[in-house]
DNA sequence: GTGCTTCGTTGCGTCAGATCAATGATTCTG
DNA sequence: CAGAATCATTGATCTGACGCAACGAAGCAC
């Protein structure tokens, strides 16, 4: 069972980074004019790969640029002031990390690259440039901060109302359809991050978050040999996420007040 | 570079230039020239003051503005699929929400007020064309979604890491020094949310609050009279949420590696 | 390969905080 | 102002997840 240690999604992923950065978040869903996309292109500094473990970023560095992930994953955290991390985000291809920076003039959290990973980096005052010039470059990039605005909220109610068990759920389907966003199988990928990296961004010891996955498995949610994953009932592991179910019970939510 | 300190000229000025939405984020730390202001002004509407318990917006309504809370306090809260509200956060005069609804056209989460309140409404697609006209302006906007990635980041590694007392030290101390930042006493303020949803937001029982609150008191930290608050031992409460040193805002912390 | 280190899983006792329950204190409402 | 409803506090239990410990498995260095 050890043979799935070639990770099918690099070949993918090798694919999609080579077309350049265009499937970044900051020119893939809005009509930006190919004269913009080139003049934003122009801008963005490919770098090296990273090794599992580099940083992007360091905690307290200088704010200059943001990234984009273009293969491969990262995880972002912070630190508690007792020295322990507590991790953010975890990053996939076409994500842009750095957002929280901006305000301060400085990073106040790390990222770290999980495996090999390529990103590109955008010289954040050209990018501030280049979009008051092109309105609808600084449209999407208030667009992707929003969303990450909101991402964050439904960590918090994960973080604050859930219980383990949901937490893991929602972590796995969180995965599954941002990878299935970018054209990867929604239903078996590869987990980059550690068990520990898993807890500690639920808010989970790594021991629970192993219990858990045995769990899993036992009930036929998943099958997992450790770092690769395959979601055999995905509805189930949906609606134990804590997710309703899609288009069956038509019910518009109207809350009244509480 | 970025100051994030309130300059006293600034809220002069801004008292000045927009009196009735005294300051509000969008114009207050950077230079944003008189006349703008006036432009920024002129689309801004002010709503009747809204009483306790009034949403701003719900779940669901449809995206046009974005609000500034004027006076008074306003939380926000995101619904869990079980039907049970999560609070993402409390706001102050000021402070600016609805950036999350941006993305999506419509509101993801609901905003309630917690006691008398005004508010000013902000319609975004003006405070965009806006924003294309005034550089400074839209990068304060970005700024300013950056700062609450950065404070629901935080929020985040309190959920995650931090234990009952931690929380509740922090919650004050957050409003504590975001009171001071507007010119209120950092050690004496109104609670103007129940116990109920201060233990909402931080992940705690109701019960668990009280007992804190109790506790606090004996040790001295603070004097309690149900809404009213009185913090007696800043220091010791900032240390007691895991603060370590005092410095607000540009505090450079040079954290080594792993 | 061989040792060495880190990672993942499982068992078990413990505890922080949840839950249940009961009683004051406040605030709505008419 | 009385009565109802909600909110706040305190005590008594209970439990889900943590922390420790032990061991096997996998990755890494030489």
């Amino acid at each position: 069972m050890n043979d799935c240690s070639t990770k099918p999604l690099d070949l993918a992923m090798l694919r999609l980074a080579c077309q350049n950065c265009s499937l970044h978040e900051l020119c893939l869903p809005v009509g930006i004019h190919q004269e913009d996309v080139a003049r934003l292109d122009e801008i963005i500094r490919r770098k090296r790969p990273l090794a599992r473990g580099d940083h992007v970023y360091r905690l307290g560095d200088e704010f200059r640029a943001v990234y984009a992930i273009r293969a491969g994953s990262v995880k972002t955290y912070a630190m508690t002031e007792t020295g322990g991390e507590q991790i953010i985000g975890f990053y996939l291809p076409g994500e842009i990390i750095g957002l929280d920076a901006i305000h301060s003039g400085m990073h106040p959290s790390s990222a770290k690259s999980l495996e090999t990973t390529s990103i590109c980096e955008i010289p954040f005052s050209q990018l501030e440039e280049l979009a008051s010039a092109i309105p609808t470059l600084a449209r999407q990039l208030v667009r992707i901060m929003s969303r990450e605005i909101h991402s964050d909220d439904e960590l918090l109610t994960l973080l604050g109302k859930k219980s383990a068990e949901e937490r893991l759920a929602s972590l796995l389907m969180s995965l599954s359809s941002r990878l299935q966003q970018r054209g990867f199988s929604a239903r078996e990928f590869h987990l980059s991050m550690s068990r520990n990296d898993i807890g500690n961004y639920l808010g989970l010891a790594v021991e629970t978050v192993s219990r858990l996955f045995t769990r899993f498995q036992q009930i036929g949610l998943v099958t997992v040999n450790n770092k690769h994953i395959r979601i055999d009932n995905l509805d189930a592991l949906r609606e134990m996420a804590g997710i309703v179910g899609g288009g069956a019970c038509g019910e518009k939510i109207r809350t009244g007040s509480t």
